[in-house]
DNA sequence: ACCTGAACACCGTTCAAGT
DNA sequence: ACCTGAACACCGTTCAAGT
């Protein structure tokens, strides 16, 4: 929170950087971010971005961050356990595409692979949470990361929504068994 | 099958690039594979490359191609079907890194998409045949797609050989049923 | 058919210099 | 603290020209 005049403008042209970054990220993925063009669009120098982020993955994570939150900012459905992991799977399906970029850009820069490491495990909470009433304690770790995979990898297919629908349910069924259904 | 010189020649220059290829995506990805470098290693002109294949893409997918060739070479296991699914996932963590590639290729290129769509129907498959006596035939599919989409999403995951198996036997013995360990 | 030389239009990143 | 100008060392791809 900023608090002398300095701050909330360094906020601002940080928040306008992040902005470009996350329209040519959700445009056309991590191929189409560029610094360069970005500095091109606010009209600065290319070296400019690189007062506030260090690197071009720096300025990945936070765009990656900013939509994230987006996406999660919304209250969870409520209903059986079988229709709350479908839901979460709707919401992880809105960011399979960048969740695949934070994996792949992960491999050369620490910085992304870090904030992976702190995706998955908010995800990962979000669905254990959302389990804790209809798996066992003691299976609830396993439930919650089969699951996970389970709808990580049906997500990475390329098929309809409704075949997704389909299969997420006829996996989630199995592994959390019948009382998910309740 | 070459049949005169000339296509010898053609074909020994051809391995020669995908080789190369090859060597640059198994030890950095697909950030590490670059046409003027390849070019460079093998001592001709950059824009040679590109008689032999008409985008990088395509190099690529060539590259890709040999490299799973090589990993499914191998006959299946034989035992339980959850066994000959576990040995499957080992073949297919092999894969993982370059299969994400792919995904995030298919988006800019078509001939990648393409390649992406064999290699998809090609390992399920696989994963199929070697289900077919443990899943009921109106099952065998949603089954095959549901533990493929296990598999998978568990490879994404970057945990430990140990806790990968676990995980897999967890979810499979679920998916399959309990016939599926005799 | 196969390859070269040279260029084009880009990149991410860095350095010295300005205010 | 914040930004510019200019450069470095790369890219993928294309074109005209050679053999």
């Amino acid at each position: 929170m900023p608090r002398t005049r300095a701050d909330v403008a360094r906020t601002d042209k940080l928040d306008e950087i992040v902005e470009a970054a996350r329209g040519r990220l959700v445009d056309g993925g991590y191929g189409a971010l560029s610094v360069a063009d970005i500095a091109r669009q606010l009209g600065v120098a290319q070296n400019a971005i690189y007062w506030y982020f260090p690197t071009k993955d720096h300025l990945l994570v936070a765009a990656v961050e900013g939509i994230l939150h987006d996406i999660l900012d919304c209250k969870p459905k409520r209903g059986a356990a079988v229709d709350r992991v479908l839901w979460f799977a709707e919401r992880l399906h809105e960011f399979q595409d960048l969740r695949l970029t934070i994996r792949e850009r992960a491999r050369s820069s620490e910085a992304v692979a870090a904030f992976e490491r702190n995706v998955v495990g908010l995800l990962r909470l979000l669905l254990v949470n959302s389990l804790s009433e209809v798996a066992t304690p003691d299976h609830i770790d396993d439930a919650a990361d089969a699951v996970m995979a389970l709808c990580e990898g049906v997500l990475l297919r390329d098929i309809s929504a409704a075949h997704r629908r389909r299969l997420l349910r006829f996996g989630i069924e199995r592994l959390l068994g019948p009382e998910s259904t309740v």
